[in-house]
DNA sequence: AGTTTGAGAGTACGACTGTTCACTGACTCT
DNA sequence: AGAGTCAGTGAACAGTCGTACTCTCAAACT
């Protein structure tokens, strides 16, 4: 039964892709609520109409451009937390997001942009997301001796924090463009420093 | 000289003051780049044409609002910094955001939906203003004991850390609403309690 | 081979947008 | 008292927008 892909799926695919691709190409100067379903078509060159085949609205396809930007990242974001010390997690952690912004900018203005922006389902699809990478985090963190003695509500307050912080800094990153870009590293991994001292003497 | 207010000028800033709430209104369902100027002095019950009499565009509203927002806090956030130990300073801060989020939330969603938003002038003219924010913190750190020993770059850095996790709490405290309110302030406090013992191990 | 399916094209619709221009008429200044 | 200013009006402009239709024709099925 494993049929070929087939010739028309894979051009829908292709045409769908193309549309997301335009669509974020757009967001770069817009938000959301102000691009246009024809707006999006006329880049991809393709009758306005077409759209309804691959998307309900354009709230529709930002959603699936949240997938797209963040289902990824979960993967790369679970290796950064399995490093051994501190000091190497902090790197890793900061190097995975500064990698992030350097190849795919226009995502993450997206996601920085939509996070608290004027489209319902899309702010729901990217909070979704960042509370399943917090309680990544603090899964993470529980498997450590540092965490012995830890409350889970303290847990996942300081897995907050981190996630919190790696959102703060990726915008930073992106508004700082490439030439900034070790100095903002910089300041984020000094700033982390600061919180995973303050996690050390959280006890006493 | 003292003439009188001017009824003239007097009626002016009222609906100007009137197209600034009515958009504020409209705002809280959308954002900035996608409410219509017509949109707008429709809500007031005004000709479209009106509104060149008090801005050039919905940039240029939006930049208004911004500072009418941003301006009067400086001096409620410069009180709460002068606290006298760590705590009080604390609960005093957190204090200030709800509160702020409480009495105003359609400006603060306004600030979190367009800090990153897609309208340049407004994001810029609210970066503008939560770097001052930043400098005001760190240089209340700087008239501190503690701060003994601390390069002005690490204590912009502790400064920076402080702000940008206000302006997380919120947009939490937003989302959460008055109901989550105290969980929400809770959090905020023990997340500032657990930079703070960051800060104090700083040095070592 | 013949039939069905479905991605995309094309046209048309009413509603809405920002901006222009000439205008009115109440307030302000001399 | 008379002239000037200027906040707000109202009509008209050329666009854009989302969506509802019908239609085509190549790929996928039987």
């Amino acid at each position: 039964m494993s049929h070929t892909v087939g010739i028309r799926q894979a051009q829908k695919q292709k045409t769908r892709q193309a549309l997301m691709d335009a669509a974020l190409r757009l967001l770069e100067a817009q938000s959301l609520s102000s691009v246009g379903l024809r707006e999006v078509t006329r880049a991809v060159g393709v009758a306005p109409t077409a759209f309804y085949r691959h998307f309900r609205d354009m709230a529709d396809l930002g959603v699936a451009l949240v997938e797209e930007s963040l289902g990824a990242l979960h993967a790369t974001i679970g290796e950064a937390l399995a490093e051994a010390d501190d000091a190497a997690r902090i790197d890793h952690s900061v190097a995975v997001v500064a990698a992030l912004v350097r190849t795919s900018p226009a995502h993450v203005r997206f996601l920085a942009r939509e996070q608290h922006g004027g489209v319902a389902p899309v702010r729901e699809a990217i909070g979704r997301q960042l509370r399943q990478f917090g309680d990544e985090v603090a899964a993470a963190f529980a498997d450590e001796p540092e965490a012995a003695g830890w409350s889970p509500e303290d847990l996942r307050m300081l897995a907050g924090l981190y996630v919190d912080h790696m959102v703060v800094t990726a915008s930073a990153l992106l508004e700082a463009g490439p030439d900034g870009e070790e100095e903002i590293a910089g300041l984020a991994r000094r700033r982390l420093r600061l919180i995973s001292l303050g996690r050390r003497h959280w006890l006493d």
